[in-house]
Order: structure tokens, then C-alpha cells, then sequence
DNA sequence: TCATTAGTTCATAATTTACAGAACTAAAAT
DNA sequence: ATTTTAGTTCTGTAAATTATGAACTAATGA
């Protein structure tokens, strides 16, 4: 497989965002991989070499990528090869699962103010703005995903 | 000072969920202190003890959070202790970082889109949804703001 | 002037992680 | 029957991370 320099340093730079977000570098890599390359569809060999990574390195990746959902196979008869792509519905998820994370620190954040007994209670006020914020964007958040998708057709 | 064991392990479960969002272990148990202890501020020392960390680790954690704005400090004339509290604008702040974060994610999927001479164009699709679905949240997000300082007045 | 306080810095130890390489397996092909 | 394919699993290790403890500093206090 042939990869362009864009193609290398955005599977680089996407990489490292991923990283960020808790991946392993080489499971970020083959991420990245998938996302660029010209074909959708690859198999276990050319993640590999197109990465440099060991069979190991690329099993241990791809297991973890697909038990997490966010990539997906398919066959072809015949064929005793894997075809890896990248979930198409993982996009969305993606979108949602931030949200959900955000409202798992909302709960941290109401417990926080339950268990503390301040002193002063500014940083109560302080912390029930931002909890009341939360709250508000996560009930906005249905009619927004569907005022988008009206707004779309 | 004394810590319930509520507050104690509030202080793990915040402290986790920080350590995923990239603090180190220590630096995230500092965040989780501040945000639970019945005193909104805490001197150097009170910090070491309730957390049981070392003066090095505890230096490096303050250190840490006062470079990348998360905590601030005050003193009181005649002592020369710092007093270190979680600061109060940093909320808001942290959830602007999440959709500054989302929309580089966005550039880098566009950027990907450009670079890639995809075979099947049902995954471009796919992935244009999931960019104009970003930037419509992008666009909607300062009047959603706005809609929240209404609403609370 | 000497001791104490409030930290900082440095060398180093203890984990943890992330991957390579080799040996292995199960199914299919020859 | 045995070879090849398409991976998986295991062991070892290099590198990175995270924290400790001891030595240090700079300011204040006695």
C-alpha cells in the first residue's frame, strides 16, 4: 500500500490525539490508518506493514479496536482474510460517549458538593453554576441532535 | 484533617476520572482534595498529610496545576504559607476545552476526508454527517450559552 | 547568628506500558 | 499428509512514568 506524506503525518497527528484520549500509540496508529487510507477496507498484512508494527503489536490492536467497537470486519467467501474498517456508526457514538463523560464528572461534581461542608459557601455557588450548566446542556442536547438533523434534509 | 469516608473515596473516584483525562495519580488526588475538603483552601502541608505524598510529589502536583490553571493560591499577611484552592473560572473553562478539543478532532476528520481517495464514497458520507453534525453544534453552542444565563436569572 | 519554615530540586527506585520476537494453533490448500 | 495461511499467545525487555527521600535554598524568626 502506497500512503502519501499527508496521508503519514495525519495518521500521525491523529495518532497522538488519540493517544490523549487514552489509546495505545499503536492502536491509535492503526486508527489513523484506517481513517486515511485510500482503500476503506484492510487486512491484518498490510495494517501491519503499512504501520511497521509486529503481528503481535497489530493483533493485540485490532482486538482491542474491535472489542471497544470502534472497528468492525467483514469476509468475503473464498477469502480466509479479515477486511477491518472503521465503524461508520462510531462517529455519533463517539459524539455521545463525550457527553456521557461529562455528565459521569456531573455526578462527581453534585456528590462533591453533598459530602463537603464549606466553610464559605462562594464555592458552592461557584460549582452549583457549572452543575446547573451540565444539566442544561445535556436536556438541550436531544432537541439539538434533532434540529440538526431537520435542518439537514 | 479529618476526611469522611465518603469524602475520602470521592477523592479516588474524582482522582480516576482526572488520571484518564491525563493528571498524573497524585496530581489528580490534589484536584480531588480541593474539591471535597470542608475547607476550600488548603496549605502545602495539609495537603502532603491528607493525602499521604511525599513534599517532592506534592510540590510537583501544585506546581503542576498552578502552570496549567487549575488551582491558584492566596496569602494572608504575617504568614508565609500559600493557600491553594480549585479556581472558581475553571469550570466553565474545562467544558469549553471538551468542545475546543472536539472541534480538532473535526479538523483533523476533514483534513482526512481531503487526503484520501476513497474507493466507496458511502464512507465519506459517513463521515461528512458526523463533521456538519460538529460544526452545527460548533455554531449552536455561544447562543446555547447565552439561552443558559437566561434561563437562570 | 542560628534555627525554623516553606517549599524546590535532584538522583534514584519502583512500577507500568508497550512492543518485539518466537513459538504456537486451527483451518484451509495442495 | 503436510504445508501454508491467518492470525494468537507468551515471554522478555526497553522505555516511560511516577513517586520517594535526601539534600538544598531562600526567607523569616528567635
Amino acid at each position: 500500500m502506497i500512503l502519501s506524506e499527508q496521508q503519514l503525518s495525519l495518521i500521525e497527528e491523529f495518532g497522538v490525539y488519540q493517544e490523549n484520549n487514552g489509546f495505545q500509540p499503536a492502536v491509535a496508529r492503526v486508527m489513523g490508518l484506517l481513517l486515511v487510507s485510500d482503500r476503506a477496507e484492510l487486512t491484518f498484512d498490510e495494517i501491519s506493514e503499512a504501520l511497521s508494527i509486529s503481528k503481535s503489536a497489530t493483533s493485540n490492536a485490532l482486538n482491542m479496536l474491535l472489542n471497544t467497537g470502534n472497528i468492525e470486519y467483514t469476509t468475503f467467501p473464498g477469502d480466509r482474510k479479515r477486511y477491518f474498517r472503521i465503524k461508520s456508526s462510531n462517529w455519533r457514538e463517539f459524539f455521545l460517549k463525550r457527553m456521557e463523560d461529562l455528565s459521569y464528572l456531573n455526578g462527581l461534581l453534585k456528590r462533591a458538593l453533598d459530602v463537603r461542608k464549606r466553610d464559605n459557601p462562594i464555592y458552592d455557588a461557584k460549582l452549583n453554576d457549572f452543575i446547573s450548566f451540565m444539566d442544561y446542556m445535556q436536556n438541550r442536547m436531544p432537541s439539538l441532535i434533532e434540529e440538526w438533523e431537520k435542518s439537514r434534509k
